[in-house]
DNA sequence: GATAGATGGCTAGCGCCGCTAACCACTAGC
DNA sequence: GCTAGTGGTTAGCGGCGCTAGCCATCTATC
């Protein structure tokens, strides 16, 4: 099976060119950009291969926010580990606004261009629901007689609405620690 | 000049037709579908006319959006005037919510789709800083010593997560309310 | 080692998109 | 009644997502 063995190989490794470039392009110009056309040149391959792994380029845009789901969960855990129980929710959230602002083509392919991915239902794919469950053991921490999941969500919303706001010049472009410290001073009341 | 006045009069009329029905059509179906062939059949008239009006389509998106601030500022006055001062910031956010939760498109326009338009600088539009004016007099209600524009911006931020992530089926889909009532404890809270 | 089939990749093209050039009919003013 | 100018049209350019159909090369069988 050594034959089949390296096709699967090729093809994964092919299929990791084409998010990897996906993601990368975006990151340097825009998701604008990402065209079959564009981005068939980039990996200097024709536009049908691209269909021999993604139906669409909306089920491409998918793949690059599930690694993208992997990669910040990643980054909360770390946070949350070396954090003192108190410090975590304060951890947690400037290490997500810190990967948010890091990676803004990756965060908006994530939370606002694909729109299929849900975190809810038992169809979720696992990385929704790891990188929620990560949030929501810092808010634990804090949340004493507070509804964890209500907590959570509003912890959450606040982040992302911070991240889009501040992106789109919607608030001023400095502060954006004072906001951050703010919110958690907010958050760990009561 | 009544010549005149009767063109300027048609023209405002053919303008706003090509703004509602752009409205229209993007609420009933998506914006995806809001493209010129598909919105010139809509207004009956061919695709260049609205190229008369608007630049581009990206232009018109802004008008639509700048329409929807204005109608914004005047459902958060209206809450604003109607609630007590100690009631005026809740009044405020479920005004807020409610007015993104029945214009889902249009919300979507203001905070999405445009992103060239930005409240901080001296060239913002009025409606933008109107519509923060807004918020930020009822947050002064309750501000106490805290810095009313950081508050502010952290509260108007999570009021928008929690609308995004809401629509995305990011968190769970009932539980709105409970949410919006946390948020606003959190923040009458010290 | 020749042959038949499967695999990986390509070219070309369809129907759409945003946007524009060029033209035409009608209105308004001298 | 002629001349401008205004409001509208048709037709088309380059680019988009996506697919049909073809070709070369590699694999497995005899």
């Amino acid at each position: 099976m050594t034959i089949d063995d390296r096709r699967l190989r090729e093809r994964t490794a092919q299929r990791r060119l084409i998010t990897s470039t996906a993601r990368a392009l975006a990151e340097k110009e825009s998701w604008d950009v990402v065209t079959t056309r564009r981005l068939s040149a980039e990996i200097e391959y024709s536009q049908p291969v691209i269909y021999k792994h993604f139906a669409s380029l909306e089920d491409l845009a998918e793949a690059v926010a599930l690694e993208g789901f992997d990669e910040l969960t990643d980054a909360l855990t770390h946070a949350r580990r070396d954090a003192s129980p108190e410090d975590a929710v304060g951890a947690v959230a400037r290490a997500y606004t810190s990967y948010a602002i890091e990676n803004p083509a990756l965060y908006d392919v994530m939370f606002t261009r694909v729109t299929r991915l849900s975190f809810g239902g038992d169809d979720a794919p696992p990385p929704l629901p790891a990188a929620y469950g990560e949030l929501r053991a810092a808010v634990a921490m804090i949340a004493v007689e507070r509804d964890i999941d209500i907590l959570t969500e509003v912890l959450w919303a606040a982040l992302h609405g911070l991240i889009m706001l501040g992106r789109n010049g919607r608030i001023r472009p400095d502060k954006f620690n004072e906001r951050i410290s703010r919110l958690i001073d907010q958050f760990s009341a009561r």
